[in-house]
DNA sequence: GATGAATGAGTTTTCATTCAT
DNA sequence: TATGAATGAAAACTCATTCAT
């Protein structure tokens, strides 16, 4: 109903905002303020600062969505690297403010199934990735036979989980002690014979927020992949 | 500073009114509401509401602490399946609306030394308290030898990971299927041969405020463990 | 200066509006919601809200004086009784809401001349016809002589008092009671020799907006008559 | 619960207020104004606006309710004809606001219960005053027998009506045509052989609130009554 | 130590009204 | 004529915090 332009400019200025105020000091006036707009067209638009952020998470998700396509032509094994990299490097000052604000909002996703409901998405959505990486290292031949559901979440909880802890008690180390521990723990154990891991830092992760487009770039959600 | 009595009660208020209201809804008026004291006291006595709350991750811990002490005498194995447990259980109505709370609160962290300094002391509690279990494994002959550090932070990771995905998206699968992968993808290969990881529900985990004494018990802090 | 369409659809749109909304709480959202056209018109076509609605009250007068010749031919006796019968019937559900959306804004008239004028127009024309009847029925020889002007006046304020009673304090009792006592104590004072005063609802009153022409049917403007 | 030196303060200042901007227009802020206190307070005392206000039309009976034995020692006709005085009189400036103010807020009973049940406690005070005033008249001599609660009924309606109309409309010959009208047509009739009904104010309505002690005193509530 | 009263500084939200198209 | 977008100016209400007693 509202015009793109619009809209990225208030998504932009939300996610903007959600960095340098955090999720729970953060006012409409804040969010505004990053916009030419005024305030009150915030509500025009959506009725609510509540129904604004769950606006923002489910374009949160798009973007990300959008991304998520574009690793597709790597090997399985370089994108399960990219996958754990993703999650485990040290972000940048804004990307880490973001992290931080969205922790925020993900702890009010209990409380609305308007946060739960894009969260929820965005889990499949990572889920699903994951699981399709691993399966094509089966088919590849890189990875041996496994349970990848089974894989893919034991994954997801453990990285989210070293993010969380980082990003709570500034515990760099949750970074690499699980990087190091997932490969040689649980990764290892499913690579086929000969075959090495990709170590490292191989993707591209960018700014959630592109300048040149206005647009978030596979944001991992806190909730995290890539493919 | 404060008789103790007066602090128990408050302390105990607090849990109450995060249960009820969340960390985010939670106002002095919740917390004195469930006291036989006025609101204005609970100022007298912590000067603001954010030291109150610090104060009550501090009273958190130390419950904590004291509890851990109890599973000591039991054999390592058992309490490292207690630990898995603690994490992994899927928690009762009040414990589960505390934890959300909580999450509400460790999502404060990065913002205050208040909440992020005594959480940390937690994380240390924790950390050092599994890989005590898991070196006392290795000494006694149920574990192979292994990076103790190591394998303590990934579990953490894994384990808090799983909660917070199941608070957050309310996914119970998390639960159950961290608990499968964890025990068969990292405990397992642990396990000195010949030996077997004892499952299902060991602990006797107990509400974490107990009516007798007014005071939580081991609440894991949505970070934490036994021992 | 609007057209005759339009301006139909705004006011049949206003009197919807002021059923389900009341004056109060009455927005100019609320009445272009019963419109195919858009909030803005409204201010083109009246300039401000308050002006809308003064000419909302303008068009119910006309429509109101387009109606009150249709009682001519009846005997004057007749006519009098559906004038006290239009007050004191107990309203249907729409109606009921109408006039108390009315009283809303004709206690706003002492605010505004906007509202005031239209209204004092409507009071001449109640009154007038009133006493027209009266003497008529003077003329007619079923009433003795009287001041006509006194007892219209009088009559007027008595059934809009028991309306208002009724409307405000949800007392019926005010609607049957004066119902009798008007016939009673101040009626049958004026009635020639032999003559009796007919009983029962005679009026077809009609709703206020006949859905043929969408427009309001000589709704007594809780000042009103007819007849 | 609220101190009464503070609440007569309130309720002062929320009767000037009322008659300054009326019930529509009144914020808040302009009660706190005409107070030394903060708008917060009176919802530290009230809750809400609606409350305070509801407790102010509840405040206002209790004064008038506490006056109404004033009249007690009077004769029968003599107070009747303070009553129909006390709603008749052209009302000076203060009072005229305060009834226009007052009627508006009757208005709004229709849609809340806060304000209707007190209207309606008052209007029970007002029509078993009344009552009882035309029941002394018999008893005394005075008045013939009649139906104490049609006539009650009606003249409440007729009066209330008058002030209505002269309100809304600034029509003062409402009031004295209805006042002659009422004691020519129905209260005549009334009377027994040989009594003349007293002519002229004669009550003494003194003004809502008295600046001696604050408090409004016996504001016949658009509503009225005396006895 | 304890409290009821009091308040300042927000914050969200509403809505009549305007204006560019 | 018609409208979607936009906004300024309120207004109610909240709440941590203070303070006199």
């Amino acid at each position: 109903m509202t015009d793109p332009e619009t809209r990225a400019e208030i998504m932009a200025a939300t996610y903007g905002a959600l960095c340098e105020r955090g999720y729970t000091e953060l006012t409409a006036q804040d969010i505004a303020d990053r916009t030419d707009k005024s305030k009150s067209l915030l509500f025009y638009h959506y009725g609510s600062k509540g129904e604004l952020l769950a606006e923002f998470v489910t374009y949160l998700i798009e973007a990300f969505e959008d991304r998520i396509e574009a690793n597709r032509h790597r090997p399985p094994l370089e994108r399960l690297a990219a996958f754990v990299d993703w999650f485990l490097h040290e972000p940048d000052g804004e990307t880490h403010s973001f992290h931080t604000a969205l922790l925020e909002l993900r702890a009010q996703a209990p409380y609305t199934d308007r946060y739960r409901e894009p969260l929820r998405e965005a889990d499949d959505h990572v889920r699903t990735a994951l699981e399709r990486i691993l399966r094509e290292g089966v088919e590849a031949g890189s990875l041996r036979e496994h349970d990848s559901t089974e894989v893919a979440t034991l994954l997801i909880a453990a990285l989210d989980g070293a993010r969380v802890r980082h990003l709570t008690l500034d515990r760099a180390a949750y970074l690499e002690t699980v990087r190091t521990a997932t490969v040689e723990r649980i990764i290892s154990d499913l690579l086929a014979p000969e075959t090495e891991f990709p170590d490292g830092p191989i993707a591209d992760a960018g700014e959630p927020f592109d300048p040149t487009d206005g647009r978030p770039e596979a944001a991992p959600l806190n909730d995290g992949s890539v493919e």
